[in-house]
DNA sequence: ATAGGCGCCTGCTGGC
DNA sequence: TGCCAGCAGGCGCCTA
């Protein structure tokens, strides 16, 4: 579900809320998160300081007393939320932390459960829980070069590259979508056969659908809220993605539907060549 | 190297 | 009304 856009957003909506409070009582559901949460890691966490929250790509970064870090992966349908203690606990509620001082709770949901909860008990875990996924840069300091090597090294269809997180960090399938056509480029060309041009053009469009769906708080198709609880709007904005025989907004040839990649892709045959 | 398929889960929608 | 197929913001693993 969330991807860097909506990731953003919750930590955006999160950290003032969790910036400097100490953990309390922890509550872990019987169902288990997709990495399996350790229980015994609980005890660990409890009375320490959170002192900083932040993304890196799709994973969001608690760290407590500069040496603990949880990392989330919200996955399909996680809900990472700040609620009073007293509101009503919603079903498919994996996590629950209490904050101290304040009466508050970070609550996980998670209808699906493709998400994780990880603990690590150092920088250098946490440093090398990335670098064994080999996660790629962060789309806003993408690096031209490397970008225009990653592209020209690989015979792949722009989709596919856009979806791996070894190469950009952040971008799934709304984003890709919405990002070639932001390019005019066909989610079906080889990263290999684009130009200097193209690949330039294809940067700068990422930076850009990105930043507008930060500014619109990510977008909500059916299960994502953000760290407040509230939806996001970028949907509203969509010029490819999930528009299927809707006139494309800036040819007004009508937007296809295909199987690429494994995902559901859309896109404008005519403005984004074939 | 790369594509495709499945599995992990739950819930919703549309067709019959 | 019920049932069943197909779909969903992710990702890891397997096969060819």
């Amino acid at each position: 579900m969330p991807e860097l856009p909506e990731v953003e957003t919750v930590v955006r909506e999160i950290r003032p809320h969790l910036l400097g409070r100490r953990l309390g009582k922890i509550q872990v559901s019987d169902r288990p998160l997709r990495r399996q949460w350790r229980g015994t890691w609980v005890s660990q966490l409890r009375g320490r300081r959170i002192d900083e929250v932040r993304r890196r790509g799709k994973w969001i970064i608690v760290s407590l007393d500069g040496a603990y870090h949880l990392i989330i992966h919200l996955g399909m349908t996680g809900q990472l939320t700040v609620h009073d203690t007293q509101q009503a606990m919603a079903d498919h509620t994996h996590l629950v932390f209490e904050l101290r001082p304040g009466g508050r709770q970070l609550r996980y949901r998670d209808i699906r459960r493709f998400g994780s909860a990880t603990l690590v008990a150092s920088q250098r875990e946490l440093d090398h829980f990335f670098e064994a996924s080999s996660l790629g840069p962060e789309p806003f300091q993408l690096a031209r070069q490397y970008w225009r090597e990653r592209l020209a090294g690989t015979r792949r269809c722009l989709k596919a590259v856009l979806l791996d997180q070894q190469v950009i960090a952040g971008v799934g399938n709304i984003y890709a979508d919405e990002s070639l056509h932001e390019a005019r480029l066909s989610p079906y060309r080889q990263g290999c056969a684009l130009s200097s041009a193209e690949a330039d053009r294809l940067r700068r469009a990422i930076a850009t659908v990105l930043r507008r769906a930060i500014d619109r708080r990510g977008s909500t198709i059916r299960n994502y809220i953000g760290g407040s609880g509230l939806q996001g709007s970028y949907q509203d904005e969509f010029r490819a993605y999930g528009r299927v025989d809707k006139p494309c907004k800036r040819c007004q040839a009508p937007i296809v539907r295909v199987r690429l990649a494994g995902r559901s892709t859309y896109y404008c045959p005519r403005c984004q060549g074939d």
